[in-house]
RNA sequence: GGGGGUGUAGCUCAGUUGGUUAGAGCGAUCGCCUGUCACGCGAUAGGUCGAGGGUUCGAGUCCCUUCACUCCCGCCA
């Protein structure tokens, strides 16, 4: 038998009454009676109740342990009394008594405690990231994030993929997120960057001839924290396919993602098949490449209204005429709602720097009316033709804003997520998955009016290659995609490019030439010139995938040591400083700063 | 880089219109308690009110500056 216990703390049963048994453990929770001290030892597993009485010579110096103390006991199995039978806890129809036990691991006095619901601010948290890894729900969070990526992996090789590791040290590339940097010391002035994603080692693996690649990859971007993006680094189930079209990398992402999450979660999924938006639509309909389809409202145009002759809304008008848009979102009978709903959206959107949202309720006596501040400017003919375009009828409200279509995009996609939640219109018990797809290859720069790539410059332009009019790069549509889930982004992919003409056709649109291109992506410019397999795929985000399926808000509470908004590690104090050899070594010298 | 929120005991928080000695629960220490499972009861210790400056007879409270944490915008092929 092993020194340290015979048993887990999750394990004793009524069929062990009896029985000798070690148990070891943390001290979860102490409840002393004086005479009789009840102990809660914890493990990885679960939680067994010990207790000792007075008549033990033990029983004064346990009485005195700290919480959270290591300690290994040993001590028979005995039952407990109906009245006492605790069913809370899978060990709780027996508890041990305690004959002797031992010290494993003292513990000093808690700065925070861990047996807890209670909600810790973030910096104590991940200063004591041991002590809060303990905590149950985070605890579970780990485990479950375990499971998850063993059930993937599983299910990958079960669709035929091989997992092949790629470098973590290699070149900066010019294009997506700034990069982390690595200085070399072999090659002075010279830095490594680390992966923002394996991209072009996993189309690397395609031209190798491989077939079909996965890993769980850990990305490194250099880019400002949200609270479901963690600073530095976060994980990929980074996947990639020859001979391929995107429908078939859509098939093994649907089967993987329904398994993964009817095996991990009680809520429903939306849908089996999961729907296709191409991204103007979505823009249009949600103002956004990412919409939560769990929420019913959809944004309409309605622009051709503020045209018309009677409609005397003239400060939308003037603005339709220097070339912004109206667009609106139509809320189901919601005439009963009181002034202050609208209002407070309209004060909300005022608050997110829009110059508010306008409103109405479709109303009708003898005729159809407006009621609202702005209803006056609508004629009822107006009116009719808003219901017909919006669907809209009479005991509907319909919220409306006009702005230039970026920003028109930006303030409807949120209040189309704001009003939802007023109404409580999201199924909180649900996942919507959907694919965007037909992003287009190019975007202008709102600022410096470059074309540049709008996602992924290896994409595959979509449409007869002979014919794509690189004169007008705008309205080129890649084979780009994202999957999105519950408003959240989980990843995105594309077929690739795999034909060098053509990509240096398209980096040379966006301000390459052919002699960057040969510099910047070398390795992969190459290789594809040697017989490259046609081949695409995608890399959904595995701290999400988990996020969501533990039901968490915030990216930390399912990474086990992650950093704070600032990108340091408050308990291992990372980035640090370095000393001046390592300095000299690497021939570098810090700018002092001012 | 910008905007919002928060900062008071080891932890979670309360603190009125600016007014005497800044409070509670948990934790810690000590004492009492043989059936608890958030055990109970009593006592004690524990405070640079994030920091600095200002207004005032008087500042946790008002003003300015600054720092930390967090959420959002920018950024994230």
């Amino acid at each position: 038998m092993n020194k340290y216990r015979s048993h887990n703390c999750n394990q004793l049963r009524k069929k062990n009454v009896g029985d000798k048994v070690i148990l070891s453990g943390w001290i979860n929770k102490k409840r002393d009676h004086g005479n009789l001290l009840f102990i809660d030892l914890r493990d990885n597993y679960g939680i067994t109740q010990c207790i000792i009485d007075k008549e033990n010579s033990n029983f004064s110096s346990l009485e005195k342990m700290q919480l959270e103390t290591v300690i290994k006991i040993e001590g028979k199995v005995v039952d407990r009394s109906s009245e006492t039978i605790n069913k809370e806890i899978d060990t709780g129809e027996i508890e041990v008594t305690i004959n002797k036990f031992e010290v494993l691991g003292a513990c000093k006095e808690l700065p925070m405690p861990v047996f807890s619901e209670q909600e810790y601010a973030e910096e104590i948290r991940l200063k004591y990231r041991f002590l809060d890894l303990r905590r149950k729900k985070i605890h579970e969070n780990i485990i479950l994030r375990s499971k998850v990526i063993s059930f993937i992996r599983n299910e990958m090789n079960n669709l035929g993929f091989l997992e092949y590791q790629t470098p973590i040290l290699t070149s900066s590339s010019p294009e997506g997120a700034r990069d982390f940097l690595v200085p070399s010391r072999l090659n002075p002035g010279k830095f490594y960057a680390l992966p923002q994603a394996p991209q072009q080692f996993k189309q690397l693996i395609m031209v190798s001839g491989f077939d079909k690649y996965f890993q769980i990859a850990p990305c490194f971007r250099d880019e400002d924290a949200r609270a479901d993006r963690s600073p530095g680094e976060f994980y990929q189930l980074d996947l990639e396919m020859s001979f391929v079209e995107q429908e078939d990398v859509f098939k093994v992402v649907e089967i993987l993602l329904t398994n993964t999450f009817k095996k991990f979660s009680k809520k429903k999924l939306m849908f089996d098949k999961f729907p296709k938006i191409s991204y103007s639509d979505a823009l249009l309909k949600y103002g956004s490449d990412k919409p939560d389809l769990r929420n019913p409202l959809i944004i309409r145009d309605i622009t051709e209204i503020f045209e018309r002759k009677d409609v005397s809304f003239e400060i939308f008008k003037k603005l339709v005429k220097s070339g912004s848009r109206v667009r609106c979102i139509v809320t189901k009978n919601t005439k009963n709602k009181p002034r202050s709903f609208f209002d407070g959206i309209d004060k909300w959107a005022k608050d997110q720097g829009a110059s508010g949202m306008a409103y109405f309720t479709f109303e009708k006596d003898n005729e159809i009316a407006a009621k609202g501040p702005v209803g006056k400017f609508f004629s009822e003919d107006s009116l009719k033709e808003l219901m017909k375009k919006t669907g809209a009828e009479v005991g509907d409200s319909i919220f409306f804003a006009c702005n230039k279509v970026k920003e028109l995009e930006k303030i409807t996609a949120s209040a189309r997520d704001k009003i939802a939640s007023e109404l409580d219109l999201i199924d909180d018990n649900s996942f919507a998955f959907c694919w965007i797809v037909d992003y287009p290859m190019f975007e202008e720069n709102q600022i410096s009016k470059k074309i540049e790539f709008s996602h992924n410059p290896f994409s595959m332009p979509q449409g007869d290659l002979k014919k794509i009019d690189f004169k007008d790069p705008l309205n080129i549509l890649a084979y780009q995609y994202d999957i999105v889930c519950n408003g959240i982004e989980l990843s995105s992919g594309a077929i690739r490019n795999h034909i060098p003409e053509l990509m240096y056709e398209l980096f040379s649109i966006a301000g390459y030439d052919k002699s960057q291109v040969d510099s910047k992506f070398s390795g992969m410019i190459n290789a594809l010139s040697y017989g490259a397999p046609p081949h695409g795929g995608i890399a959904p985000g595995i701290d999400r995938i988990v996020m969501l399926l533990a039901n968490e808000k915030n990216i930390r509470e399912v990474t086990m040591f992650p950093m704070n908004q600032n990108a340091q590690d408050l308990m291992m104090n990372a980035p640090s400083e370095i000393n001046d050899n390592q300095l000299k070594e690497l021939n570098l010298t810090i700018k002092s700063k001012k």
